[in-house]
DNA sequence: TATCGTAGGATTGTCAACAATTATGCGGGT
DNA sequence: ACCCGCATAATTGTTGACAATCCTACGATA
């Protein structure tokens, strides 16, 4: 990771096509993917001195870096100790995906207000267009990144600065619970069905089945979490400090 | 403002009661004060260098100040040109009460669900009692703060780690946004009562007639904004890029 | 006289070093 | 053998200085 630098060379092209951007901010975005990647394990600290030689920088970026992620709960950080991967229980992803439903459906719920509902479902319908070959080549990680992509469309078509900016940072903290709990994504076959059907709800205006099949559509993670939860509990009894 | 320290005498007495706390924390909350109070007004540019000569530190934890309040919200950073205090339109407030709303009615619905709640309806008896003492004496910041408090409370009582978090910077923004746009807090006379109701409802575990009467306690601040956009609405088409 | 190019000043972004705090390992005492 | 206190080591928090970038104002030219 991180191959973008030498050893002190700063002058890099990718820093000169888009002027305005901070440095601070694409080292953020690297230790991002890195965290949603699994590179840092649950409860991992991430030495600031370590990070900087690894990007080639000073620690001055990183700092601002890792307090961004601190803000979008990426990572969790104790004074005078250092920044730590947080350590998320199934009651998290529980209230992750509480607050998500929430968010979402107020989304859902906006968009069928609307009459012109024609370009979300054109694009909803390709994202699902995309997740079906992406399931058939059995590429999972494509996978869960469609399904982000879905979620987000949705969200963002509410058009509400606020509500896209909340879902973000809930998007992001569910993917490293996902990463956490369940070592990556699950392979729901009724994903693909879900999700058009979704589509369909939505193209006919149908807002309290749309609505009732969002519920489900969220419901179904926490439960799966509950039944991984079960085969792994007698591990979780050990820190209940 | 920022009597606090001195030139630089940074052993202030306060710095060491609480041992877990980062100088870069009290910063923030102080500017964050600053900025609510409306010391910096609509549009202002935030010095860093003046910044960190007024609290007696260098720009470092300044810096990171800055950004703590740059992810709430609070401020907007340009790159390479610094951090502004955000000008707020009133399609804005529109959206944050829109957010706000979302957030609080599922606080509402979630609170009614469970058979313990006479420790909050305790407590927010209690806000509203100080509120009305505080109308009569026309203490309108006061007012402001505790109305603040209240909606705090029912959000908290959800329980939900995440739920609290966007609320609190959402509520931040209101905060802000009532500051620039209105000037402040408005003279409600309908507020106490619409408390004091939303109280009783809880109490007595009506669910659809608490959540009703919530969603009209929220109509009313975008109905006044609106009202009070009328004004000024002139300004606001210079800048429609 | 208006406009373009350029020099100046100011502010932010970044860096390397210093200081404070915390955790760890060792030695002595009970 | 176990526990307490102290010194050491590592990491974060903070500082001051350097470099890059942007805005502004001045002057030359058409």
């Amino acid at each position: 990771m991180a191959s973008r630098n030498d050893t002190n060379a700063k002058a890099a092209p990718a820093t000169k096509r888009l002027p305005r951007t901070t440095l601070s901010g694409q080292i953020a975005e690297q230790i991002r993917a890195a965290i949603l990647d699994g590179t840092y394990a649950l409860g991992a600290q991430l030495n600031e001195m370590e990070l900087a030689s690894t990007f080639g920088v000073s620690r001055g970026p990183v700092r601002e870096a890792l307090q961004r992620l601190i803000q979008e709960g990426l990572l969790r950080s104790e004074p005078h100790r250092g920044v730590f991967v947080p350590e998320l229980a199934p009651t998290d992803l529980i209230d992750i995906y509480f607050v998500r439903r929430s968010l979402e459906l107020v989304a859902m719920r906006r968009i069928l207000e609307t009459p012109e509902r024609a370009e979300v479902v054109r694009d909803l319908a390709g994202i699902v267009r995309q997740m079906k070959a992406a399931v058939r080549r059995k590429d999972w990680p494509q996978v869960a990144d469609l399904d982000m992509q879905f979620h987000r469309r949705i969200v963002d078509e509410a058009g509400s600065e606020r509500l896209t900016r909340s879902f973000a940072t809930l998007q992001a903290e569910t993917r490293l619970c996902l990463q956490m709990l369940m070592g990556g994504y699950r392979e729901n076959a009724a994903l693909i069905d879900e999700h058009q059907l979704l589509v369909d709800l939505i193209e006919r205006g149908a807002l309290e089945p749309a609505l009732a099949e969002l519920e489900r559509h969220f419901g179904d993670p926490v439960r799966t979490l509950q039944k991984a939860n079960a085969s792994r509990k007698e591990k979780l009894g050990a820190e209940a400090a």
